[in-house]
DNA sequence: CTCGTATGTAAAACACCCTTTACACAATGA
DNA sequence: TCATTGTGTAAAGGGTGTTTTACATACGAG
């Protein structure tokens, strides 16, 4: 999976530990996200898609 | 998570096997899910939605 | 130069996702 | 009756997601 939040939380000028206070993980979380290390459950993708006011399948993408 | 899978699949006259042929993973996965013993990963997910042919978010929904 | 902020990364620990194998039960049909 | 199909569940094991703590680097502000 690829996904866009790297550039979707630089266009809001967030830091990965906004994000992750918006999202109620850890930074590290965030950064493992965005670097590709592993892909969010679902739940979180969810909670992304809320956070960024948009659909899940526009944020994350089948590789 | 709750999720309209069981619904889905009996829409469509598909067993818990026929649908995880589908989606390459065991029917205890599919049970499992449907049961809500836990939400599928993401990448799994996306691959629902794309045997449904639906969006991620007419399938599942955060409770 | 120094301080604070932002980012990447690592290890250990724990919970969750998914597998295989296996058993149980209900319903259907030969 | 017997076999088959569909569903629910369980246990054990491997892989993934998330946490906390910690360290390193880069960069702009002062």
């Amino acid at each position: 999976m690829k996904n866009r939040l790297k550039v979707l939380r630089a266009e809001r000028s967030w830091s990965q530990q906004d994000l992750a206070d918006k999202l109620n993980v850890s930074r590290q979380s965030v950064n493992a996200i965005e670097t590709g290390k592993y892909d969010p459950s679902l739940p979180l993708a969810f909670k992304i898609a809320e956070v960024f006011d948009m659909a899940i399948e526009a944020i994350f993408e089948r590789d």
